[in-house]
DNA sequence: CGGTACATTGAGAAATTTCAAAGTTGGTGG
DNA sequence: CCACCAACTTTGAAATTTCTCAATGTACCG
């Protein structure tokens, strides 16, 4: 099992500490679906094929490159994205530690959509036969999996509202609301700060507006004392004013 | 297995010949993903637990209302939504006779969204138990779920991209040619017309604009002899301009 | 110090929505 | 067969949201 100490470019990585070769040792492995579900169980070490590292801002998977297993997010935040050749481009879902990229590809193998690192990323790939007939024999790892799968599909949906109904301001609350459940979820403290690494660029990406809107819409959110996203950390000052904007039904 | 004559209020149904009540006698049984991977098989009599109808705009489930089983569409058009609260809504998928309302619904119960018959509509419940039963014996036909399965993602990943990045325009040309595409994936006959039931509320909630913008963009596109919608029918003039204004990666 | 990536601001343009009214269509009942 | 009704479509004008272009500001890094 192959896994150098890849250079990083500078200090993005949101998660700061050393970076563990096993699943055993990492951090993430006691509250999270990849090995809460998956790797907890038997043999971990011989499902894991390979760990890779990729710098923030680099593309993990371009589009149509079959990937080699399921791949799992060990640590930073990954982005599935469609780039369109007019230049532009949608942000599809964003990964975090211990999420599959696509709960799908322990199936499919073609991902149709490229991956970019948001932070540093550290991600592995799983082996898909083993991972399948794992999940043939024990039936809890099944419906585990149809869990993440269905998670997939309703923030698909729910994101689908977002761009087709709503406005600028409330998609951007809605996509807060969104990450600080996330963090809730998987246990993740969520002071008033939480780390948020994705950058305004990101942000319209996946809410479908210009950045200059971002920046505008954040600014008017700043301005009402809602909430803030600088410097990597989103700050919520009115958590109840925030949901109400993001509440969507 | 009860099987009433559905009385129709009016006679919307685009599948106007008689309403049969077995799967093998199914006008859509020979060229579907429902009859090809899951009821050819085996047993098919057992596996469907009922069969039922709705009228053209009536709701077929409610969210959050548990379904008794695998939902699939028999004959006419139903579509999956989100209702919002402001009264507000987003078409998320058009389901096609053959079609899963939702593949993952095989193993989750829960549909988190809304389904409502587009044309008077024939749907069954398979159940969900024989099916995964019947799944896990089969590879084959696990596979097949997969392909399924990734395919609806893949449309909602697509359709992400239209909300978030394109044109009114660009949408309703990218619509357009999805359903032609499903169509001739299905088989059925892409003479210079189709059938399309969608009413342009439906598409404004599908797309993500105003009825009135769609109306609008509409008429340009009949001005510009690319295409023509109306009265259940979706004629193209020009599928290369069609097709070039939907062009998307 | 210079460079790159990122954030902010302003002004004008473009796309889309809103509101309101009028036109069509198809089914229903007299 | 006609009148009516409900659902749907079309059109116009004005308001609103969002985008585009362009310039300036800021932080970090080598």
């Amino acid at each position: 099992m192959s896994l150098q100490p890849f250079e990083f470019g500078y200090q993005t990585n949101i998660f700061s500490g050393p970076q563990s070769s096993s699943c055993t040792d990492c951090a993430f492995s006691r509250n999270n679906a990849c090995s809460r579900f998956l790797l907890s169980d038997a043999s971990p070490q011989q499902l894991r094929k390979t760990a890779r590292f990729r710098a923030a801002r680099q593309t993990v998977i371009h589009a149509g490159q079959p990937t080699d297993g399921v791949l799992v997010v060990c640590e930073g935040w990954a982005a599935r994205f469609i780039q369109l050749r007019n230049g532009k481009r949608q942000l599809l879902s964003i990964v975090m530690p211990g999420d599959f990229v696509s709960a799908l590809s322990v199936y499919e193998p073609d991902l149709n959509c490229s991956v970019q690192a948001l932070t540093n990323v550290k991600f592995c790939a799983l082996d898909r036969n083993m991972l399948r007939t794992q999940m043939q024999q024990n039936m809890a790892l099944q419906s585990a999996w149809a869990r993440l799968a269905a998670a997939e599909q309703k923030a698909a949906d729910l994101h689908l509202v977002d761009l087709g109904q709503r406005t600028a301001t409330e998609r951007l609350a809605a996509l807060f609301m969104r990450i600080i459940q996330r963090n809730e979820q998987r246990g993740t403290a969520t002071e008033p700060s939480i780390q948020f690494p994705l950058k305004q660029q990101h942000i319209a990406d996946l809410i479908g507006l210009t950045p200059v809107h971002v920046c505008r819409m954040i600014s008017q959110l700043r301005a009402r004392k809602v909430c803030d996203v600088r410097e990597g950390w989103l700050t919520v000052w009115n958590r109840d004013e925030l949901e109400q904007m993001a509440a969507c039904r």
